[in-house]
DNA sequence: CGATGAATTGTTAGCGCGAACATTCGGGTG
DNA sequence: CACCCGAATGTTCGCGCTAACAATTCATCG
């Protein structure tokens, strides 16, 4: 394209009348450089419009400074914040990140995505992708790569970040059966996933724990409006469901939509509580109560697990499971039952 | 970490009684080599377990096979959608992607981010950014990285692939002028973007042609949701008001909870529609009639055009701007006035 | 004033790979 | 059988950088 190269260490070096070494030195922050030579040499850097080329530096020093996330829908607003948490920790700590999309959610494509990660030579990869099948794969991966998983359940020997779902869900099962509700039946997510398992499980505890009957959970959600609205349209025929606890805040959205088509009121006849807080929780109708996950915190906190394992080696302080506490957000799809 | 280096060629080459060069020939797929020579080489890697180190084919290739990603909010469904789509395709041919995520919308973060990604020495960047000051400060880009921006307005000197934005908020203005409404409002999006922009002028466009009075857009929406109401508060107090025509879903999102707290029933009262179809909207109360963007195949037309870029230099046939055309999507949130 | 050692700078040797050139091998041709 | 040509393989070099070591400078002190 352009006709020049782009210019070398030896070419700032022989501006600057010094070795390259010395250039070298200068980027590095060495302390046995001249403060005049010093300054010599990064005058003719900018003078150059140098840029160190980072196939060379990796080359020699054998790091890449990238760091692999592997998602399965970026989409979805949980991985979306994830990511975005992940990047913004990531450039603090200078790493650069490298996303790659799972086609599918088998084990075969997050074993794929590995794979492609290595081969950029990634120091290391964050996995957001909270299946079952998933996690089991991870466990094959060579441990030559640092690895950490969100929002993985307890699986072991695995480094994991993640929110406290079945907590959370206790805490929105709960408050429903604190307002007075017999019951609270819950609409469920994939079970494929884990956060889907574990709020499922917080639910299931919080009734048990209050000697509370326990309906079967409805069951084939996906996560997606849609799924919420279909087993919302059966939710909405039986009358005997008098408070819903949705996986997430999608779903709920899809139920608020079967609940109002068939004329049942939120909250009158009829409490719901999501899990997430997405921004538009707050605007639906009604406002949906719901329980808070912090995603940017989760990515942060997934990152410096990551940078920790990637310089402490992989067995540093064994393999935490860093937790986070999610909180319930009280707005008005919640009520006491109609007496 | 582990005991012993990863092979290298060289270890391959051993392995298989042959030259590195060999390896290397069969590696990058070069015709001359006998088919036995071949097959002893590949089973050496697979007994090895051989990777090549990309940082050492980079340096002496000149290529990264790598992409950045610019985004400014990777939480909003757009950008997101669009990352998912440019990563899927950038597999297909071969590159990795790595994202760099906006602090903030100025034109020095814009470049820094540029920056950041130039010292990866990425090939190609893709800028999803469509606000005026990024647009304007891309064009201080030197030209050795090629560039497309996405959703970049009609701005010259700059590879771009957008939605026609204007013809989608066209067709949804006439669509309810056509209802029968006598003007149609803007609930505006901010207009440091162009998307904002050119929605507000197709709206603009529809309600000249037709000779419809043209009120003062709603200014002050930052696409979310809390705009949204917040500007809804102000329409539903104004009885003028029968339709309005919302620059994407999640301010419609708002607009329709203001409305319904007000006691405006949607259509009934005032029409609603959107811009984007999020997947939710379909779920909205009510489902909102609004413009489709095709967001996967914008981020897939996006990199075809960056890849182009980076293989035919960046004048092959001058700065296209390639645009996809937006669809009306009727739902039920918008009817014809109260006669 | 010369010795001593620390601070500063330079020189050399790879890192792992692909391009360019050199060499060998194998199979027709006259 | 000598010759030639193309296919197959090997050798050498350098990409741009950092690490290790060598050489030089400089300040300090006896």
């Amino acid at each position: 394209m352009d006709g020049e190269r782009a210019p070398v260490m030896a070419d700032v070096a022989r501006v600057a009348g010094v070795s390259h070494q010395t250039v070298s030195r200068v980027l590095n922050d060495h302390p046995n450089v001249r403060q005049t030579t010093r300054e010599r040499v990064l005058a003719a850097i900018r003078e150059l419009g140098y840029r160190p080329n980072a196939a060379a530096r990796t080359l020699v020093t054998r790091r890449t400074r990238t760091l692999g996330v592997i998602s399965f829908n970026t989409t979805l607003y949980g991985p979306a914040s994830m990511l975005y948490g992940i990047e913004q920790a990531a450039r603090q700590d200078d790493y650069f990140v490298t996303v790659a999309a799972l086609a599918a959610l088998d084990r075969r494509s997050v074993l794929e995505a590995v794979d492609r990660l290595r081969d950029q030579a990634v120091e290391g990869i964050i996995v957001i992708a909270p299946q079952t099948s998933a996690v089991a794969a991870l466990s094959t991966v060579p441990a030559d790569v640092a690895l950490v998983a969100v929002g993985c359940g307890t699986h072991a020997s695995l480094r994991s970040v993640a929110v406290d779902n079945e907590a959370g869900a206790e805490r929105a099962t709960s408050y429903l059966l604190d307002l007075g509700h017999r019951t609270v039946h819950h609409l469920a997510g994939p079970r494929s996933w884990l956060d889907a398992q574990e709020r499922e499980a917080g639910w299931r505890r919080a009734l048990t724990r209050r000697g509370a009957p326990v309906a079967e959970p409805m069951v084939g959600g996906d996560w997606s409006a849609r799924t919420g609205y279909e087993r919302g349209r059966e939710i909405a025929a039986d009358p005997a469901v008098t408070a819903v606890f949705c996986a997430n805040d999608h779903m709920a959205l899809g139920l608020l939509r079967a609940l109002q088509e068939s004329g049942r009121r939120v909250p009158d006849d009829i409490s719901v509580v999501g899990f997430d807080d997405i921004p538009e929780a707050e605007f639906f109708g009604p406002p949906l109560t719901t329980v808070r996950q912090d995603f940017d915190e989760v990515g942060r906190r997934a990152l410096r697990a990551l940078v920790d394992a990637i310089d402490h080696g992989p067995v540093a302080g064994g393999m935490p499971r860093l937790s986070i506490e999610p909180t319930l957000l009280v707005r008005s799809s919640a009520a006491g039952p109609r007496s």
